[in-house]
Order: structure tokens, then sequence, then C-alpha cells
DNA sequence: ATTTACTCTATCGGAAAGATAGAGTATATA
DNA sequence: TATATACTCTATCTTTCCGATAGAGTAAAT
């Protein structure tokens, strides 16, 4: 299951890329525009701003931007950010390898062998989804209006 | 995350895979074998039991066995007894849809469209994935010593 | 009758998720 | 420089879920 911090984080990148590039958004107003609770924003910009995924402004217009282009920021990242990795069990994890404690052979265990097919094909999935990418599937969708 | 009851679940059924079919497995046995905390265990099985894929037998000589062959088991249907659905979200769920409460048209939202092609390709996989032949790739590796 | 082994419900500790509160700090600008 | 603005950070709270265990009950074999 994706968390909702990893959701909101995603809507919330999604809006910024859609928006002004250099111009600040506030965090009360990417909450209105994207549903989301203001204080709980609060927490998932800074984690995002700390990883280096946005950069901010104090005071008197201020407020978050993406702190770099769109089509260099990928879902995989934002996903590990807030979710831990995408493998399904530890010893799946290209990422955030951890073996199994009763396992003594991983190349004999089924569990391994399947999960580290999902994580795979998540991966292939997410790593593979830039912001940009992510918006121009939306747009495909919904052509801007005029 | 997979949980450990999903990840118990394809260790007992593998190993009952591997044993002689309609020879009943003891819970004790079985959790000795797969090193799984007993009573755990045995909620594990009874699960499977009432989703039908297992039968079990009482009294002496009994225990538990495949309910049918190995080839028609998939990892899906036993991932989604203990953890549900395998969409991150519930709005990109195959299996058990539920709308989101701010979603205004999913067609358009970023999250849905990248959570879409997770579960997808998660499903592919899982879906695609029966006992049988989660059986024959760890033989693949490990041939039955003689 | 007795042993064996599954059946079922209840419960418990701990961790994580989702969310909110509030004091603190930096910046712009009047 | 005073002040309003807006991000920064830590603490806390509630609820839910996970992993696991306990124990009474039931069915089958011998």
């Amino acid at each position: 299951m994706l968390t909702k911090k990893a959701k909101y984080a995603i809507k919330a990148l999604l809006a910024l890329a859609n928006a002004e590039p250099e111009e600040p958004m506030r965090i009360a107003d990417l909450a209105r525009a994207e549903q989301i609770p203001p204080k709980f924003l609060e927490l998932i910009l800074l984690g995002l701003r700390n990883q280096g995924i946005l950069q901010s402004r104090k005071g008197k217009g201020g407020g978050y931007l993406l702190a770099r282009d769109p089509a260099d920021i990928y879902l995989g990242q934002i996903v590990r950010i807030f979710d831990g990795p995408l493998a399904p069990v530890p010893c799946a994890s290209q990422t955030a390898y951890v073996q199994c404690a009763d396992c003594p052979d991983e190349a004999v265990c089924g569990v391994h062998l399947a999960m580290k097919e999902v994580r795979d094909a998540t991966a292939k999935v997410l790593d593979g989804t830039s912001l940009a990418a992510l918006r121009r599937k939306v747009q495909r969708v919904k052509p801007l209006p005029r």
C-alpha cells in the first residue's frame, strides 16, 4: 500500500511541476488545491526539501518550488522517501537489501524468487516515470483548456 | 510490504506442493520445517482452508493438504487473501476497486495513472505465477539431491 | 474412551500511519 | 527596525494493523 504521505507528495509535486517554474507556491494554497490537510502537507514538503527535491523560500512571497527539472524527478525516489524500499520483502530490495534471518539460501527460496520479480516490475514503472512524463500522460487525457 | 502471513503462507504451500500429494502434513511439522511460529501458522492454514486452497483432516493421521493442483494455485490469490488488493491505492485495484473520496476525475489523476501501471505489473507477475511454476523455478536452481 | 489434531475466538504488546499543535526562525517590505 | 509572512522543527495523540500467543472446543481414528 502506498501511504498517504507518498500519495500526497506525488500530487503536490505534480502541482508544482504544472505551476510556473521559479514561482514559489505556499503550503496553504497547495493544500487547498490538492485537498490535503495543511499541517500534514507541511511535514511532507519539508521531507522533500530535506531530500533535495524541493527548494523553499521563507517570508513574504515565499513557498516551495521544485529544486530540479521535472524530467529528473522520478516517482521511485519519491515513494522510497516516504514508504521505504519498493520490494515487498527486504531480501528482494536493490536499494535496501537485508538478508532474511531464517533463510539459509535465497537462491532456493520461492518467496525470494517471486518477490524479486515483483520488485523489478515495480521499479521498472516507478524508476522509469519522471514527473515530466507523468504530467504529459495526464495532459494527453486532458488537454489544457483554451 | 508483504506481511509475514502472506510470506509464511507461500512457504507453507510450497512445502505442501513438494510433499506427497494425498499425504496430510501436520501443523507442527510444517512449522518446524519452515521456521514458522506454530500457533501463527495454525491461523494461516485455517485461512487458506476457509478459502478453499487447502483441505484438512482431523484426528490421528490428519493434517493439511492442497485442495487442488499446484498448477491451479496462483500467488496473486494467496497474497490477496492475507494482504488485500495488489494495487498500491484502492482506485487502481481491479479486484477491490474503491473510488477516492477527493478525486473528481481519475482519468486525470497522476497518482491513479501511475499506480494502475504498478498494479498491472504486479498482477502480471503474481497472477501469472502458480505454485507449480514457482516450484519448478526453485528446482531449476537446486536440483533434487540424489 | 482416549488420544490426536484441527477449529475458532479472544486478546495483547508494539509499531506505524495519519494527523494536529505550537513554539521557533528567517525573510521581505513598509 | 518593526511587523507580518511563511517556512522549520519537535512533540504528541489517536487509531489501526501486525505479529504472536492462549485456551477452550470439536471431529476423527483406534
